[in-house]
DNA sequence: TTTCAAACTTACATCGATGTAAATTTGTAC
DNA sequence: GTACAAATTTACATCGATGTAAGTTTGAAA
């Protein structure tokens, strides 16, 4: 800096300014500032920067796993609606195979971020409480009591509702759900779980446990297993309702496997909206969120607490909506 | 440091040699120091270091896209892999919606990484040269001439044309070929390209450039199109060589949208063995890279280069091994 | 007891930017 | 021509760690 200062016949504090975006700055000054910049090919210290600021302008993005579609998805939204405000993004599994150790964030680099976007998913969100951190946080998923951080979330549970009240109107009665966590509800599979029934109820239809198929995690491994669990049972359904699109396609594989066709036999229907969930056979009717919302929502609720323009201290909540997306899984009549 | 070095009575550089792991320091110094360092759960100032020490243990990984199966699997891997060694990962995707630029890093970043793992897809590896970076690159492909950088690559030839022989075996003869670069060959896709028709010419069979199905980007969606073309020139084929999993996964979408059958009418294999391949229906015969190995030597390679310990500096190359895997796309015989 | 290496301390410069505050120049309106 | 705000400069401290180099203590071998 001091190079390009003597080059441009300026200050070194002129040249911070110009290249911080300093607003007292001449268009003479900047123009003469950036073509000492160019000639030097100087490129700023970010290390330099970093210290002197306090603030790295690198967002963590917590995820329980990058090879998950539906988190990949979301962690390409996260990172382009970070960089749009400048922002560069450090993504963190929270699912590690190697340790038993599931801190959100590793404490090497707990003081190299300025803020966190969360993304538990079979977690309680309470855990969120005990994150412990200095910097802002960002939870997706819906907003529990006592929760300082702000929460974005979709309406779980009026999605869950819209999906199942989709193959009601089909005819179907007897619908199994796939997702539930066998250590009670908690999170976003309780939210899930509650729209579920709530839209069985309203059809006068009682929900029933045995159609109940327990998943801990939500790969398409589990929806496989899950199903064959229920099939194996003897329940009789005649369509299913999965909790996410990864468990939604094993279920179509073993549904194949054991001779049951889709959709005449078993209406599916996932959540998620993934890619595959297109090209899958039969193609796969689900719950599209609007991931660029929830991903942009999440960043600049974050950036607002990192740079201190939040209108207020308090939690806040932003509901994102939602889209039914009707493809093969779910389109015979019964 | 200063309260640290405090509260345990020593000097603020014993404190440092401690927690930067300097070799002569007693058990006594280090538990001590420990304490402390816990009594006041303080945390490094990585910030600090990184500019003191010129590096940030962070390395880059440029894809183009996160959202593609193959790289977000891939991107696991190497934080799986960078984590094992005390690095972490800064994802950059180089194919980008909201710009023309696809500068394999920002500038911005420029500065912030110690090294780079770069993955070009259809880019020839020719671009590396242009990056003009100061710090060490590690490519993901074959090798080019002039290139300065060390090299992890699979055989793609080898494994493409072990893909092709499968096929041929079945007793297929008009076998199509999905993915061929429209602009002439250039890297994964001219080895490939290559495999394929080293298999057809050991089979004694010309290749057929009507089998020829382009396809610009390897996208589900190009090979539903491209497939859709193929079938629409009138060719007949019964065998399709996809040049990686999501174009398989279109084109046995469009297949059964025309009537096809996959195995019976036609049989069709991939390439990259992503999650998605075991569950689609029919499941999908692939090569499987080992991505594990891949990431742990692209690594290895990198983190060599940026300690200084790398045997010589002369570029080197890693070949990675593969696998075919047999489903249910291959399974009938002719 | 002597000797020597390892362990440790001390003091200070340094990495490269930005904040502060006071001083000076420039530019525009009256 | 004066007044005043904006633009710019200057000088220096500072963010929090680590490298250097010279000096002191400790401990084990000769």
């Amino acid at each position: 800096m001091q190079d390009v200062a003597a080059r441009a016949g300026v200050s070194v504090k002129t040249v911070s300014n110009v290249l911080s975006g300093y607003e007292h700055v001449s268009a003479k000054m900047r123009t003469r500032v950036m073509a000492a910049v160019d000639e030097l090919s100087y490129e700023i210290n970010i290390a330099a920067r970093n210290l002197r600021v306090g603030r790295t302008h690198v967002i963590g993005l917590a995820i329980p796993e990058l090879s998950q579609a539906y988190f990949a998805e979301l962690a390409d939204a996260v990172i382009r609606a970070a960089g749009q405000r400048g922002y560069t993004v450090l993504i963190e599994q929270t699912v590690r195979e190697d340790s038993t150790e599931i801190s959100a964030v590793s404490n090497m680099r707990k003081h190299s971020i300025d803020g966190l976007i969360y993304s538990p998913l079979t977690l309680a969100p309470a855990d969120v409480t005990q994150l412990n951190v200095d910097f802002p946080v960002v939870v997706l998923g819906e907003r529990v009591h006592g929760s300082q951080a702000d929460h974005v979330t979709m309406s779980n549970a009026a999605a869950t509702r819209a999906a199942t009240t989709h193959v009601l109107e089909l005819g179907r009665r007897r619908i199994a759900v796939l997702g539930v966590q066998p250590d009670g509800p908690v999170g976003t599979a309780a939210s899930r779980l509650q729209g579920y029934e709530d839209a069985l109820t309203s059809y006068g239809i009682e929900p029933d446990p045995k159609l109940f198929a327990a998943a801990s995690l939500w790969h398409r491994r589990n929806g496989v297993e899950a199903t064959e669990r229920l099939i194996a049972t003897g329940a009789t359904f005649d369509a299913i309702v999965c909790f996410n699109d990864a468990l939604a396609l094993g279920a179509l594989r073993a549904l194949k496997h054991n001779g049951l066709r889709v959709p005449e036999d078993v209406s599916v229907v996932g959540f998620d909206d993934i890619e595959d969930s297109s090209y899958s056979t039969p193609s796969l009717s689900t719950i599209s969120p609007r991931r660029d919302e929830i991903a942009q929502e999440a960043v600049a609720l974050l950036v607002e607490r990192i740079e201190g323009t939040a209108p207020s201290t308090a939690a806040r909540e932003v509901v994102t909506g939602f889209a039914l997306i009707v493809r093969e899984s779910t389109l015979v009549p019964f």
